[in-house]
DNA sequence: ACGTTTTGGGAAAACGTTAGCACACTTGTT
DNA sequence: AACAAGTGTGCTAACGTTTTCCCAAAACGT
């Protein structure tokens, strides 16, 4: 392996003046400079990143903990991560912590002693407290998926709202009379606010009952659960809006084997936009843009790593109707 | 932060032996053993990994390169490997090359310069050439989904070819009259190798004919294309091995707005096992159970890394026949 | 001609570990 | 009694950088 001072050697310099010429930091005149960049390339050096972080205390490695890598949102969440990272010269740690607690712990005293140098976090059970106890040990932290008002933590999030009202507002003007709601777990931000708009849309509306909205537990099983309930109440029901992709998908599954007919019959709407066109008819969804917001997510942390003065606060990205064949 | 030489302080010993004691290397007595316990307890001492990366030259990093984690298989895999090197003591750097090339380099000499213990790699592009030199610089390898033969690499890779032909056994066991293949990447191993395995069964057929194998890219809208392409050919197909679970699935959706009736007029198989539920009916498949092929190669790797005896050859998982609601 | 900047560069101290070496004290063996 | 082997410990030199300090020369203003 060859070192810094294989190159200060060859090149007539000491080492602090190859180090400085590396780094664009303090004066090194053009001669030397000529000399060192030569010997760089003579002797293919490439800087120990190791060394670098021992001595500057910058690993240029950055964490992102999800839930789980399974579940298709977070691939796309993952790439459009590790494209931006990679982009600016940070690596990717992959952490899953299946929302343990534990887990979680393990993983944030693991990346500590890896002096990592941010994490992008998506996770329901971490508290506001641990991620300011993080940031006062002076490690960036993005949020991914909930805001945390009242904190000066930084999310990035979707206008899961207004996404919301907008799948509910394009059932109606779709022709709907009676749309049900299939929500996620409601500690989880995303499926909250989701399940929120939907209430705030249809309370007010003659056909509305709370036994309209069934649990789906996000998972396209727990979607296909939640259908067949809703119509075993509801056999009227003629629009679903789903919490997100996959219990939409679920629910498509359900209302195929119940032998109704999409879009004529009942209508259906997802949300979040994650990849799926092997399921057909194809899923209209509100799209949240997740390669933006894990680029946008990323860019945030990037920025408090170094420092760039930044509001601490909540991001809230647009979401845009997407209407394809189930609607 | 707290460092070896407070604790070695606290506890009234000398670096070295907080040291032997932490890394169980050398003597230790049982007093002073107490003390560093109860010094390191009081302070909360964690070693930091990057002086001891610098000083032991070893990381506990491990990276995951793949050509695109948004295609489902690669989470499943990266799921596994993750677990394994988690519970290991490993940190997983996730690397996505695209298949280019020029990322692979990048990434690759990145990876050297972070000293890396070991990379599991699934590329198409990568030339035996390179991983040979990358062990060569010491750095082990494990390479998934491509066996290759006649180098000193290690492999884990599904039985392509048992499963191919496990798949067509299984199409004629069910009726099957005449059979089609809708094919990935011929440079793919894995595509080509269950394309043999087609040929190889039903070559001798009556029915066979080469038309009957359409290229499907390994995607959804690839296989889509694949399916319609062979039905304008051959009406009579009334099964078909796809190379892949996306492709199977896109050639389900074609098959269905070709209005034939699944599995009753034609039947169809893929391969992977990724899951899918989302779509309906459900998938039947060749399973390479990428998750015990995640943590299997993983195990091989950290294995490599301590120096653990090993042949450097190809380890092949079999595979499993899933027959589901397609078939 | 004389301060004051600006420019350029070297020596050496961190950064927090690990590991080789030396030394000392117990045991056990002949 | 002498010697070998085993046990316990501390010094200190790596590991490959960055980053103070500090010094010297050149450029500049008066």
């Amino acid at each position: 392996m060859t070192t810094i001072r294989d190159v200060s050697k060859l090149a007539g310099v000491s080492v602090a003046t190859v180090s400085r010429l590396l780094n664009q930091s303090g004066y090194v005149s053009k001669e030397a400079e000529v000399a060192i960049m030569a010997a760089v390339k003579k002797l293919n050096y490439k800087p120990n990143t190791i060394a670098r972080s021992l001595a500057g205390k910058k690993t240029s490695a950055v964490a992102l903990m999800v839930p789980d890598i399974l579940n298709p949102f977070f691939p796309e969440l993952a790439r459009a991560a590790e494209d931006e990272a990679a982009a600016r010269g940070y690596t990717l740690v992959l952490c899953n912590t299946d929302n343990n607690p534990d887990k979680e712990k393990m993983y944030i005293e693991a990346l500590i002693n890896k002096q990592i140098d941010g994490i992008m976090i998506s996770s329901y059970t971490i508290s506001p407290g641990q991620i300011v106890a993080l940031q006062e040990r002076s490690i960036p932290i993005v949020a991914i998926d909930k805001p945390y008002d009242g904190y000066p933590i930084l999310s990035v999030t979707a206008a899961n709202r207004e996404g919301g009202k907008l799948a509910i507002r394009h059932l109606l003007e779709s022709g709907c009379q009676k749309i049900a709601h299939i929500c996620g777990p409601s500690h989880v931000h995303s499926a909250y606010e989701r399940a929120l708009a939907y209430e705030d849309s249809c309370a007010g509306m003659p056909w509305y009952t709370p036994s309209l909205t069934a649990f789906g537990g996000f998972s396209v099983a727990g979607g296909y659960k939640a259908m067949k309930e809703i119509y075993r109440m509801h056999q009227d029901v003629d629009g679903v809006f789903a919490g997100n992709d996959l219990m939409a998908a679920g629910a498509l599954k359900a209302i195929h084997e119940l032998g109704l007919s999409v879009p004529d019959k009942i209508k259906i709407i997802g949300f979040d936009g994650i990849v799926m066109d092997m399921v057909f008819p194809e899923l209209s969804t509100v799209s949240q843009q997740i390669y933006t917001l894990g680029k946008t997510a990323m860019d945030y942390l990037i920025r408090q790593i170094h420092d760039e003065p930044i509001e601490r606060k909540n991001y809230e990205l647009e979401v845009r109707l997407l209407p394809k064949s189930t609607t």
